[in-house]
Formats: C-alpha cells, structure tokens, sequence
DNA sequence: ATCCTCTCTTTGAGTAATCAAAGTAGGATA
DNA sequence: TATCCTACTTTGATTACTCAAAGAGAGGAT
C-alpha cells in the first residue's frame, strides 16, 4: 500500500491537507484550469499573504504546479491526496448521519476535524460497517481507496425535463441553513419530483411532488439541488 | 495571556490536552504530590527544555501549579480538563472495539489522535450508542460529563484470596504485546478464574479457570490483573 | 571546604502557519 | 505614453511548539 501520505514521516499536516482539499474543489469549479491565488486565499480564509507562502510551500514538496502571478493546480500526487482526504472527508460524514445518528446539516462541520484524525485502519472499518457505500449523505461520490471519484452527470432542477418524474440525487451546498431547507420541503436526496415549470423573468423553478405541497425556487437555490432520471 | 491555549472557546491545543492527560497519570502513580519535571519530560517524551517552558506555560493560564525545582501538580481546572480528555480518550476506545470491532490491543493508540478531534456532541451520541458506559474495555473507568471518576477499589492478583473464584476487572497495561498475551490466554475483563497459588522466591502466581488450561504468571504480569468478588 | 553529579532552568535557534503592511507586475484606462 | 488599479508577492513579526547546549542550584562525597 502507498505509505507517502500515511501516519509517521513526511505525513501531511492538517492544514496541507485542508489546502489540497479546497484547491481540487476550486478547480472542479474552475474546470480544470489554474486556480488563482485571489481565490486560494478567499477560500481558505487567510490573506494573500499566507496564501502565496503556503502554495509555494506545497510546489517545493510537489503536490502543487505554481506558476507566479499565474495560478496554482494540483499535481498528480496532489491530487492523490486531495481526493485520499475527500474520501475520509465523505464516509465520516455518512457514518456520522447513519451510525450515529446527527443531523445532516451539521455533519460537514463535524467532519471537518475528524477527517485530520481518522487512520486507514479507522476508516477500512467505517467502510466496511457502512456496506462500502458510493455516495455520502448529500449525495457527493466518495472517491474510491483507490482513489477513482465515480462521478455521474446530474442535470439540476434548472435544466431537467419539464413535467417528468426525476429523483433527487445530489445537493450541491454544505451551508447547514440550506440544507435544514431541504430537509423542511422534502427535497433530500432519494425524494422523487416533477418540474411543472420555469419561469425566467421571475428567476423561479415550481415543482411538485407526492404528499408534499408545490414549491417554487428561486433560481440559484435550484441550480444546487441536482437529479436523476426515475 | 490566559488564553494563549484557547482554540474558540475554552478548548486547549491537542500538544496541551496531552501534558494535562500525562499529569493527571503520572500524579496517580505519584500518589497525589508534586510531579518532578524530568518524569513530565520522560513521560512525554520531550528534552528537559520544552518540559519546563511547557509546564510554566500551563501555570501562566492557570492549569497547573509549579514550583521551580520542586515539581508540578494540576490546579482544580487542569485536573477537570484531564478527565475529560480521560473521558474522550476511554468512550472512544469502547466504541472503537465494540462498534467498530478493531482489536483491544490497538484501540488505545487510535484513540490518542481521535480524543482530539472529537466535538462534545459526537461524544454525546456515542455515549448514547454505548448506552453510558462506566468502564472502557481494559476495564479503566470511564469519567462522567461532569468530570467525576468512579472508582473501585480492585485487588490484583498478586494480593486477592486463593481458592476463591474472581472476576478479571481491569489490565492495568495498555501495551498492544501485553494486551495479546492477555486475550491469548483469556484474562480478559469478564473472565473468571481462580488463583490457586504463589510462590514468593519463584516471584509467581499459578491460577486456573473452566475450558482453558492452567497458567503461572511472573509477579509484575500478575500486578497488572485486577479483579473483583463474584 | 571544595568538588562532583544530577536534575532542572535558561538561552538561542528552528519549523509551521499565520497576519499586517509595504512593494511590484501587468493589464486597463485615459 | 503615462498613470492607475487590482492582484499578487515580499518582508518582518508573532504564536506555539520543539531541541541542543550552556548555566545554575542542591545534594552528597572526598
């Protein structure tokens, strides 16, 4: 087994592994290119500053390509990592809602300190209680021990098919007052659905479901709650 | 400042907790007096140096009280944070062998990152799951939420009566190659068994139980078996 | 009475991560 | 072309540890 990143020399601090994490994010969202050192920062909630003496730091031990005034992108060990940590990231948080029995809206948080904490040992056991599970509770992929992310394309609720029967798959928001908003409507993923209508000027999305009232989204808010085909 | 240690509100660096948790150990064994600072240093495995500089600034916030060349002994606030990391510490080695059925030999060692990370909610729904606990699965009273350590006065098996039958009650060893020789042999916590004799000048205590063959243990091994009436 | 030894304290330096503030690169504006 | 703005980098300081090595106190031995 790879033992670079594991527990003993040379292991990531928590704060390398909290860097990684957010820049496979911001470049998911950037869609694969480099990541500005703005957005590092922002993201991370430091100054540029420290931003800019972290990516360095991370370039000199290889786990980032750093190009001055250019942006910063994730190596192939880099990556490696960042997803190793996603993994942890994502089984704790179903294990917390699952086995122990929190809300989902605050797993996020929970998860946040456990993920630095847990070893390879710890979490083979989580996986193995949970039945080697492919989605966390928001319906975010966890990465494989391999690390391979098995990602579906999803459509959200702005860009599905009107008046068809869809199932909430994904929610793509960890704010703990949102998600307590779609634990209120009943729109947690497994929930089926139908899209009646969008309305563009009003910036809206209705939908309907079974046993529940109609509800209408504003735009945004609808763009994060992705589904899939029933 | 008196607050140097914080982390939010009230909460103490993992490197602080560990000083408090050692003192609270060491000042058991010391039977309550001063803890001289090199058995600090050794216990925590640092140079003499960062023991002293440590230890007074666990005494700037109030921790600890220290006398310079006397020794070190936890203040009333240093003693209630050491038993809930002593807390922390023990729920978590009971739910990671009875949950997630990792082996007792290991668990103390994975608990010694996780009793960090753990928030007091997380610990409340284990200690929920556990259905409140009193003793960890060494059989080390676990401390209430209210920093109150139950405790019972156990005979070893170096000192309890012959002949007479005995539950095993508590390994005063969290050594993993004790802790295998232990469940080897079925001296786990539970077990009943019978200390038929000792002989002084062979420094050896020979006992018996039902199904498992009889077994002569040395002196310091059998110090470390505690048991109680049945 | 001095020396020796052991334990403990002090000092100086290093590492990881951070901020505040000053400096600079380079594109946009005029 | 000159200037200006924004984004980024650099610099210097701080916090929370840590070690190595030098210094000091308190005891016993010679």
């Amino acid at each position: 087994m790879s033992s670079w990143y594991s527990k003993g020399s040379g292991m990531a601090t928590s704060t390398v592994e909290n860097y990684l994490k957010t820049l496979y994010d911001q470049q998911q969202r950037a869609g694969g290119g480099l990541v500005a050192m703005g957005a590092v920062a922002t993201a991370m909630d430091v100054t540029p500053g420290t931003a800019t003496s972290m990516v360095k730091a991370l370039a000199e031990s290889g786990l980032v390509d750093y190009e001055p005034r250019g942006g910063v992108r994730l190596s192939t060990k880099g990556e490696k990592l960042a997803l190793h940590v996603l993994r942890r990231h994502r089984l704790v948080e179903l294990f917390l809602v699952d086995v122990l029995g929190l809300d989902w809206s605050e797993v996020d948080q929970e998860a946040e300190e456990l993920e630095h904490a847990i070893s390879d040992k710890v979490l083979a056991k989580i996986d193995e209680l949970l039945k080697y599970p492919s989605v966390d509770p928001h319906g975010d992929p966890i990465p494989t021990s391999k690390g391979k992310l098995p990602s579906r394309t999803l459509a959200s609720l702005v860009e599905c098919d009107l008046g068809r029967t869809v199932r909430v798959a994904r929610v793509m928001d960890q704010n703990a007052a949102f998600l307590q908003f779609v634990d209120r409507h009943h729109l947690k993923p497994g929930t089926e659905l139908v899209v009646r209508h969008r309305d563009e000027i009003a910036d809206a999305v209705s939908i309907t479901s079974k046993n529940h009232p109609a509800l209408t989204l504003g735009t945004s808010a609808a763009m994060k709650i992705l589904v899939e085909a029933v």
